[in-house]
DNA sequence: CTTGACATACGAATGTCTTCGTAGTAATTT
DNA sequence: AAATTACTACGAAGACATTCGTATGTCAAG
């Protein structure tokens, strides 16, 4: 049931980013937004498209001429995968040195902080 | 000066993980600590070494006849980068997902959260 | 029907990662 | 001195990752 998805590489979670926040879409479609960040053929993204439904990390309807991708798995569910799998490769799995990393990577606004604050605090009351 | 690093690969990453935690070392010594976790032979981990030398991750002495290797930078460095580097990948720059994926990847404990709590008070004071 | 637009499939070049075997050199033991 | 042990250097194989060109099929318009 919980299929083994091996962890995304960087070009294929570039394609993955456009197909979460574009929904199903066609290689064509998927090609335009890649484009836009970086110069690519067509059939660049076609072939990527193709491996990654290998994979599994995609699913493809061929009911049309022109196919119909989609993630297979939600934003949030291959987040986890990746945050965790960094969490224990490079940070011991202590989350503090993550967080740690995360923000002294990139300062956070004050406004992020305080969401970060209230998101804590749903957890500490989740884990009483 | 500050030198371009690439962020180092899986099995690059578990050798400064030895590193880091014994300090400078020998391949002799690296191979050791890497073999209990993963059987290994002796060149592979000097392979490994040395390109990591070419690359600049790790620094070589070699005035003994077993050259001594350490991390080129600290843990703390490293994990700053890839963090970073997550961050803006898979998580659109926001902290608060990561947090989100890095905490139900592994379920932190109450000890944790609080640990994580009095870090973003500190983040918070800072940013006044 | 033929042409042109648009689609997929697929082979292949190139580069990187990872692993290991072999060769050669220096030190140590017998 | 010869044999053994302990190093480094290096080439190369095998697996992926990434990119693109070419071949081929389908459909609609002229």
């Amino acid at each position: 049931m919980a299929e083994m998805l091996p962890r995304p590489t960087d070009a294929e979670l570039e394609i993955l980013t456009v197909l979460w926040s574009r929904g199903p879409a066609t290689v064509r479609q998927v090609h335009e937004c890649v484009c836009a960040r970086k110069p690519t053929q067509y059939t660049t993204v076609l072939k990527m498209l193709q491996i990654m439904a290998e994979k599994g990390l995609v699913r493809r309807d061929e009911k049309q001429r022109a196919h119909i991708y989609q993630a297979a798995q939600p934003r949030e569910w291959t987040q986890r995968q990746l945050a965790g799998d960094l969490l224990q490769r490079a940070f011991d799995g202590s989350a503090r040195s993550l967080l740690v990393g995360a923000l002294s990577a990139q300062k956070a606004t004050r406004k992020e902080l305080s969401e970060l604050h209230r998101l804590l605090e749903e957890y500490e009351k989740g884990a009483r």
